[in-house]
Order: C-alpha cells, then structure tokens, then sequence
DNA sequence: ATAGATAATGCAAGCGCTTACATTGACGTC
DNA sequence: GACGTCAATGTAAGCGCTTGCATTATCTAT
C-alpha cells in the first residue's frame, strides 16, 4: 500500500478563491500579474488549506527543476564539506535547490548517480574531478545538461572547471620540502586510477624532484584509500624501507592525519625525526599537534563560484568558463629541516 | 533561455519498436509481464535511443517517488556523516534515492527544507532530533508524510524515533567521571534551545552530580554552536573561573577537540591538570592526542534501522517503532583521576 | 459617451508517464 | 469445431501544473 495522499491540488484553491487555476499558478509564479484583490484571496485560500504545489507537477509544466545535483566522492571526511556548504548558500540564494549524492569513489556509482540525478531533471550538475569515462560526458551532451568540474583546473578539458592546479600546487609545497634539504622523500596518495587530483599531485611531485635534481622515479609512492587508518598503515610501511625518507608528503590532510598519528606512536617526533605534510588545510589540520603543514585550498570560493557559473551555465544556456584559483601553502609544524641526526635514526 | 530539451520519450521508443507506450511502460517497470521476443525488441529501442525515462512525468503518474529526504543540521563536521553514509546504503539497497539538505542548526531552515521535500514528492523524512515547532508535525501528518527521527530516543514523541538516550548516556560518564574524584565539573555544550539532544546530555550531567551527591545548580554550562573554535573558547572561559574545575565535559567530540587544543596552548597537560571528555566518538576521537574519552554512539546501525523503520512505515503505511540504541563509553587518555595537585594549580 | 489600449483573468492544451480496462490471439477441452 | 481461459498487448484516461491565446474588465483620451 501506498498512501493515497488526499493533499489540496490548485484546482482546489482556485475553486475556495473562486477564481482560475491560471490565476492561482500566477499568484505563485508571478504575483505582480495579478491585481492585489484577488491575489489576497488566493493566497488566504492557499493558506487555509494548506496548499504546497506540487513538485513533480510543476517540473512537467514547466520543463525547470530549479535543481542543481552534485555528486561528490565521499561524505565521511570533510574535504568537501566546507566547499559543498558554499555552493549549496549560493544556490539557495539564486532560487536553487541543491541535491547531494555520494559515489565512495566508485565510478559505477558515480555514472548510476548522474543518470539518476538526470532523471530527476536537474537543471545542472556539479562533479568533482575530470577523470571519468567519456561516454558520460557525451550522454550529459546529448541530455543537454550542462555539468561543472570543481575541484580540479584543466583547461580545455570535456567539462569547464573550476578549481586549482593540483599538479603546480604539489609541486609548490614539494619545492619547499626539498628547500629545507629532504632528499628522501616519499608519498602517500589516494588511488589515482580515475582521480585526476591525486594522480597530478603526484606528478607535481615528481616535477619538484626533477627541478631539485633528484631522481623523480626513485620516489616512492604508496596508493590507498583517503581514510585515517590508511595513512597510518601507510606510513608505516614506507618506514620500514631503509634508509628511512625524511619527509612523508600525503595526498590529503585526512591521511597526513593517520601518518602523523602513526609516527606518534612508533615514537618518532613530529617533524624532527620525520616531516609529514598535508592537502587540503581542512580544520583537521589545525586539530592534530603538531599542526600540519598543508596546502590551503579555497574551498568556500570555490563552491561560491561553481554555484555562480553553473546557475550561469543554466540560465543562459553558455559553455561555463573554466577558473583557476590560486592555493597557498601553509606552514605550521608538521614540516621541518632534514637533519643529519635522521640518518642515523634510518640505521636503527 | 532554458533548455529545449529534445530526449527521446516514451513514445518515441514505442514507434521505433512497433509497439504501444504501455508494453515499453511494462517492460521497464515489470519486466516478466512482457514476452521475451517484445521485450528484446523493446530494450534495443531504449538502447539505440538512450532513453531515460523522465521522472517527474513518473512520479505523477505512480504517485510514488522512491525518495527519501534527509535533513540535517550540519555537513560541515562528520557527526552525521556515518550514519548517514549507512542510512544512504541501506535505503539504496532498498531501491530507494536519497535526497540531502543541512540546514545549518536553524529551525527556519529546517521547516522550509522539510517543505521542499516534501513538495518534490519525498515518501518519507529523516530528521535529526525531536524539538520543532509542533506544527511542522500537523503538516507532516496532514500531508500524509512519514517521518522518523533518529539520533534521539524518546518514546511517545510525536515521531518514531531511533536513537539512543542522550541523558542517560551523558549520565553514565559523568558518573565515571565523578568516580575518578572530580568535583569540580564544567560542560560545553551545544545551544540546548531547540536542540533536545543538547538538552538532555545537560541533564544528564546535572542527574549523576545528584547522585554523587554534589550540586546540580553549580554546573556552570557555557552553550555555544559546534565547532571546534567555539571549543576552544568556552574552555578559555571556563579556565578563568576560580578554583578551575578539573573536567570538563563536552557536548561533542567537535567541542572537545577544540577544548583539548585550547588546554595544550594554554600549557596545560591532559588529562594530568585538566580531563576532558568528548560525545559521539567520531574518527576525530581518535586523532587527537591524548585520544578522547568519549561515549561511542553506534552510527552505523542507527542509520541502517533508521532506513529500514522508515522505509517499512512507508511501505506498509504503519506508524513506525521507536528503538533504543546502546552507547557505551570509551575509555581513551582524555580523562583521568582527580587529584590534589589540580587545586594548587588553580590558585596559581 | 465611445473607441482603443491595456491590464486582469479564464480557457484549455499539453508535459511524459502509469495503469484499469478492453481487445486480441493462442491454446486446450469436450 | 465452438467455447472458455489466459497471456500478451493496446487504448485512453488521467496525474497537477504552466502558459499561449482568447476573453473580459478597466481606464484613458477624445
């Protein structure tokens, strides 16, 4: 059984006011086009009874949702969340209403849930990362809804985006590593397979190594999945090459978090015998002590402007522009000079 | 300008397969009613054609959405996030969509979201907590909406909930807390207004000082939004009082985070000068150092049984259990015994 | 007063599906 | 071979809105 909602329709209101579904629907829509009189009696009917359109009927009519979706990877870490929060504020502001969706990085996922949000006839989507399969972008074409990529800056790529450059990012903080004198450095990162935003970071990596004169293939990278357990597994795993690396440079401050508590308890300090450092500058990487180092991303900025673009994209029926934003890295002190006295700890 | 959206409908797969709307209808939605041959015939229409079916357009004609709405009070930390990660999956498997908002702790925001859903057809509601204005129930129950609360457990409330005893469990760490010789214990809390969860962990502070035999009216309560500098500062307040109380109690793991953070700047030790404990026990528990002491809420399940009670009530039209989830407390390193040093600390 | 312009309202045609009911055809039974 | 069954399919009536166009009321200028 289902419920057989008896819930007042216009047509219910229109006739208590006496007058035309038509004028009601205005009195709704577009009040200015209906005389003060009568829109007063429409709207004590509609108070009266307790009338809420509805959605599905409207949407029919209409052919505008008034609904934009997002499909993020995850919701059990915050990484998104503050940024989420913005595009949803900005959204609201303009008459949207946003509707969320998590994939758990999983492509089949994220594919059933951007038909799923299709279907539902949401006027625009919001995806995180370009990394996906292209038949996607193409059914999204042939849909004609128009989509966004956050979180990840590529010019020219099948969807505008806006985001930062993950790969000059990295490399920024990776500089500033070697800078303090690391040469044994090594990585722990998300699954890069489809995820465009690790697999860069990684390369910015590699980039850095290169400008320092290191040998960029000899970094070694450890893959896993972004959860706090991970990073401490992780870490301990490349601590068990020997010699030791000096400085542990994680794809996200969530893993940073799990490697740091990792050294923690292996008894090493924080950053005098190891460095750790971060991704994201979530309010994560503030709590743990030593704070992180990390790389600050702008995350209500960014969810502000996607909402922006993409209700532009909408409304105006345009390509969207693809925007950079600018990141910046932030010392606080899980990140320090390599130092002789490492060398012998690696020798233990 | 909006859309012109040429998707191939209903009608369009029938011609192409030679046959009427109603057998495409059937083969979509009960598939065995149709013989193979028709039904193979049909499919490949739906491929060749990249059909999807518009879902507003089915909504109004079953009268059932396959929806559930959601809405909670915040994204921004990951209090919510498990459960309702599981709540999600449960409901997945279930064949049901999920339909999220935040509304950012403000009842105004909660009362329009939980319109909008129920506007666009949800066939049943999440909500997080029991107080809200009462009318928002007649709404609900004149709309024929079910709704199950969760994260709270209060038997013949005006919704079903799933959840568990927030005063008793507050109750019985302070009790352990009082155990360990602490009398002089402070609380940061949420806004106890509209928040019965916030309210009742209060009381369930003030009912164990009862039994321990000291005053409950002395409790001083600073009440301030979850986040992890407000923390901080209430626990800065909280120091200036004299003599000092040895443990503070916070409402949230959030909270306590920002409390231990604060203690560290200010030179203290923990639990050794000061003991804190947190609620919820979220990944963040046990990223902190010393790790929280904290009673350990079993999100998981609550998310699941909330799907299932949920998705039953609004299968089968019934109102709905009300369940009873244990907390236990776990014991981490952010609280310890009482001891005589604590008073000279707080003359100093 | 009256014609013409303009504002306010009503009429009715869909929007793309589902589903009750009607129709058709194949098969088995006497 | 006629008839009853039953499975497969078709017919068509909505679901509750929006909106282009038609109609009516109101106002302005002569």
């Amino acid at each position: 059984m289902s419920k057989l909602r008896s819930a007042p329709t216009l047509d219910d209101v229109a006739r208590k006011a006496g007058v035309s579904t038509a004028t009601v629907s205005r009195c709704l829509n577009a009040p200015e086009r209906v005389v003060e009189a009568t829109r007063k009696r429409v709207m004590s009917a509609v108070d009266t009874l307790g009338y809420t359109p509805n959605f599905a009927a409207r949407v029919m009519a209409a052919k505008r949702t008034f609904t934009i979706g997002a499909i993020i990877p995850t919701m059990e870490n915050a990484i998104f969340a503050r940024g989420l929060q913005a595009f949803q504020e900005e959204l609201h502001q303009r008459g949207y209403t946003l509707l969320v969706s998590s994939s758990a990085y999983r492509p089949e996922v994220e594919e059933e849930q951007i038909r799923t949000l299709v279907a539902r006839g949401a006027d625009g989507l919001l995806l995180i990362g370009h990394d996906r399969d292209p038949k996607i972008y193409d059914y999204l074409e042939r849909q004609k809804v128009p989509a966004m990529v956050a979180w990840s800056y590529i010019p020219n790529a099948r969807a505008p985006s806006i985001g930062f450059d993950n790969r000059q990012a990295m490399q920024a903080l990776a500089d500033r590593v070697i800078g303090l004198g690391h040469t044994r450095i090594a990585m722990i990162s998300g699954f890069s397979q489809g995820n465009d935003r690790a697999r860069l970071r990684i390369e910015g990596v590699r980039d850095a190594l290169r400008r320092g004169g290191l040998q960029p293939d000899a970094l070694s990278v450890v893959e896993t999945s972004y959860e706090v357990e991970n990073g401490a597994e992780a870490f301990a795993r490349l601590m068990s090459q020997d010699p030791r690396p000096t400085a542990i440079l994680c794809g996200n401050d969530v893993l940073a978090a799990g490697a740091l508590r990792q050294a923690q308890s292996m008894g090493m300090r924080v950053p005098e015998d190891v460095s750790i450092t971060g991704f994201d500058d979530i309010e994560l990487a503030r709590i743990v002590s030593p704070a992180l180092t990390t790389v600050h991303v702008p995350h209500r900025e960014m969810g502000g402007k996607a909402a922006l673009e993409l209700v532009e994209m909408v409304e105006k029926n345009i390509p969207g522009n693809t925007i950079r934003l600018q990141t910046d890295i932030v010392e606080r002190h899980s990140l320090g000079p390599a130092n002789k006295s490492q060398d012998f700890a690696s020798r233990g």
